[in-house]
DNA sequence: TGATAATCGAAAGTAAATGAAAGTTTCAAG
DNA sequence: CTTGAAACTTTCATTTACTTTCGATTATCA
């Protein structure tokens, strides 16, 4: 390997890095020096670096995968991670809408997947209650379906509305049946999200929802993010693909909770 | 490299950059400022220029793609008629906001060419109220400036929202400045749009600001639309391309309007 | 518990970025 | 045609970021 081009920029290298660990699942700080031909100081200076954005988790002598969506990923980029699971769960979750319902979709990758689900069906009456942008988008087009969009300040890294005004509008609307995407699903911790304020959110929009259905593909089971939406109790259905834990379904089953896999 | 060429403009050369990083996946400073011939300093002041429009990512020494937008993304908005004049009022426009602001931004298509000239500037803050899609999605990527979003229910042909909701949520709101997207203006009727609940939105605006800036291509001149928004007098500033028409104006201007051409 | 590998810290060299001052160009008024 | 303001560029000095080398220190594992 002549990695001799005009010398790789930092942010090229780093993403390489984080290539290489995902792909072969570790990497160690001699195999990274030699790869790059640079010394094994500044590769340890980029795993910190790397690390400390939870891109990679460091270990002795190398680093691992980091765990997964615990943080606050762009949705651009969450949006091509497990993209054909994320299909097959939101056309599942579709199947759930009945015409004439009023449902709330929750923002996130998954669910924009149950929109564009959504739109291939042939409505006479609809409502859909989002505070995502791109859901908004998706379904503004079809005349036999009414968005009503909550407002609040734009939180730009998943393109979601949040804050005291989407809450207060939410308070006054009632849906029978909620989709929510989550980052984090887990027996003890229960449902999490990076961000407070979208946890907040989420959580008032299982109390305006009669039935509450929790979309997320298999890597989110058994992970935390820091804050806590609700327990597990909370949920009704649970929607996820087929490559998912068996231990931590079967915790899902004993807290009540009905489950699909795709 | 023909030296003869009459220099390239500055836009000119910044969307050649943004096509080499593109195609590359990567331009370094010295590439750049060999390929222009000219400084590596302006080549930074291109990049980061180009970064605050989050149409690049910044790295040392040069400049990366920016991760691509969510996955088709519906964002071929419409490609409006009078073009050419919607952007300069926006340009225009843009010019009456300063640092610090917090002002309101109607939906529309010469309001959104205000959104589009805002990002062209550099903010430490700023705070934009709307009720357009299109605008948040356009304001979203900048991290200076704050997006706050009415909800409410979707209006598909304009991709706004509108409501009670969305009025409600006005109510509780106060800017320096709105800039209202007007689809008739006429000296009897005063300012009007087709659709009734965005008239009453609208008027609402127009009381949450302490100044009111009306931005319309001339063609909007002596036009009257289903809805009354606002008798003339209420506006302050209005906004126009020169093709407009003298009587018209000098109606506007008898109303205390203070008017601009573009 | 040692032996060994890995990490940390400081110093030093180099590339890149930034800030300030001054010179240009552009564009719209007068 | 001239003037003036605003936006661009450049040069040059300074500051910051990145990388390496070389010991000292700290994990890890037989």
């Amino acid at each position: 390997m002549s990695e001799n081009t005009p010398r790789l920029l930092v942010e090229e290298r780093r993403r390489l890095i984080v290539e290489q660990v995902e792909r072969d699942g570790r990497a160690t700080v001699e195999q990274l020096a030699a790869r790059f031909a640079i010394s094994t100081v500044t590769i340890r200076a980029d795993l910190e670096a790397l690390a400390r954005n939870a891109a990679i988790v460091r270990t002795h002598g190398g680093a691992l995968p980091a765990p997964a969506r615990t943080a606050d990923t762009p949705l651009s980029i969450k949006q091509a991670r497990h993209a054909a699971q994320k299909k097959r769960i939101g056309q599942a979750a579709a199947k759930l809408v009945a015409d004439g319902d009023t449902i709330i979709l929750d923002s996130g990758s998954t669910t924009v997947e149950i929109a564009r689900a959504l739109r291939q069906r042939r409505w006479s009456a609809l409502t859909v209650v989002t505070n995502g942008l791109y859901i908004a988008l998706e379904l503004g087009a079809i005349p036999a379906i009414r968005v009503m969009m909550l407002g609040g300040l734009l939180r730009p890294s998943s393109d979601s509305l949040v804050g005291p005004a989407a809450e207060q509008m939410l308070a006054q609307l009632s849906a029978q049946r909620l989709f929510l995407g989550v980052d984090g699903i887990d027996a003890e911790a229960g449902v999490t999200t990076p961000d407070p304020q979208e946890a907040a959110l989420n959580a008032l929009m299982i109390r305006a929802a009669r039935e509450t259905v929790a979309v997320f593909d298999s890597s989110k089971l058994g992970q935390r993010a820091l804050s806590v939406i609700a327990p597990l109790s909370a949920l009704h259905v649970a929607i996820t693909d087929s490559a998912a834990d068996a231990a931590q379904l079967r915790a899902l089953r004993e807290a009540g909770v009905r489950v699909e896999q795709v």
